[in-house]
DNA sequence: CCTTTCTGGAACAGAGGTGTTCCATTGTGG
DNA sequence: CCACAATGGAACACCTCTGTTCCAGAAAGG
């Protein structure tokens, strides 16, 4: 990341538009093929990609740095949903309805996130992100407030949303329910779940 | 399983008390090696049941009859669960409940059911077992009979089930929470989730 | 247009897993 | 106690994936 392959000239020069666009495709190729694999070999990604394998190793020199990438491209994408849900304003539990709202457009990149343990390990995504600890805090000040159900533990009621999330995306993979039906049944089930 | 490799003598003879100590061994270390691990190799398994890998060859030829005779102990086992659960008897959220600390009860194992989906395919589960289909009927009784949220799709509150309890063990392995804790934290959920 | 960047394919060595055979050893049960 | 069941280890060929190098051709971009 920091130290880039092309080192000469400027300093400040990022990327070239046509590195980025590979890049991208490597990066999105490698997010539904693991998805579907955990184990897939770097030729299926490249393949995904639409790219030779040699140019997936030009890259991300190592299977450890591609999976790092995709780590830290998850991370960031958490951290912006979970801005744009704006979980300070308003009632808890209609903030936490928004925040599942955005984090169920990742789709399949949280759903990797969830069943590839590693991830959390790999490319700094502490125990404890900050978007996680924005939501411990907003189901904190609901339980406060009287909105969310204070007889159990916050991070409980923390996994209760993945969870849901999760089902949420199964049905619409494997039952192929319409994406916000899902969603919807997704979020009815949880203002009961986490009501007082 | 039908052909043993013991074919002599009588014909009843079904397998020796040692052979089939040994079977569980390696059936119960591939159990929660594989759970820690997805792609762990017959080797990991071989050490972590006491047993050479040449061992495990004997009894599992491929790695595949090993993958599908754990499918087929789980399957057997969550049979046997939902008979114990009394899935006709008393109010269908009761039964729900019971069903829940049934599952609860097999932990790692049906914990690697739920991630490594191929289990599924091999081993003649089909798409519904016998045990999905007496849960999806329970859900639709306790629809009619009022006692179940009516709006939602049976098989989504089925998911809703399966998404807690995967949130519980969750809890209770990465968190420490003690296990009853997790447990009586899921059934709380469980019963405001899926109340009308 | 021509130079630089970027790419894909081939070919390679190495690592690790798999499935097999063979044999010496241990143990279990009659 | 003795035969036979059951085991573990070594050695084997084979396969797949990885990571690397090298080079010729395509694609940008000035």
């Amino acid at each position: 990341m920091g130290s880039d392959d092309t080192p000469a000239h400027g300093a400040a020069t990022r990327e070239s538009a046509t590195r980025a666009r590979t890049r991208r495709a490597i990066l999105d190729a490698a997010v539904s093929v693991l998805t579907a694999d955990h184990g897939a070999s770097l030729g299926d990604v490249a393949e995904a990609a639409g790219v030779g394998r040699t140019t997936v190793h030009r890259y991300f020199p190592e299977r450890s740095d591609l999976l790092a990438a995709i780590g830290t491209d998850v991370r960031d994408r958490v951290a912006a949903a979970a801005d744009r849900a704006r979980l300070d304003d308003g009632p808890a539990p209609e903030a936490m309805e928004r925040l599942c709202l955005e984090y169920f457009e990742l789709g399949d990149r949280l759903l990797l996130l969830y069943d590839v343990p590693q991830f959390v390990a790999w490319s700094g995504i502490e125990e404890e992100s900050a978007a996680d600890l924005a939501l411990l805090t907003l189901v904190r000040r609901g339980q406060r407030e009287g909105t969310l159900d204070p007889e159990v533990d916050a991070g409980w009621l923390q996994d209760v949303m993945w969870a849901l999330l999760y089902a949420a995306w199964m049905q619409a993979r494997d039952q192929g329910t319409p994406r916000h039906t899902a969603l919807s049944l997704c979020l009815r089930t949880l203002r009961k779940a986490v009501a007082p």
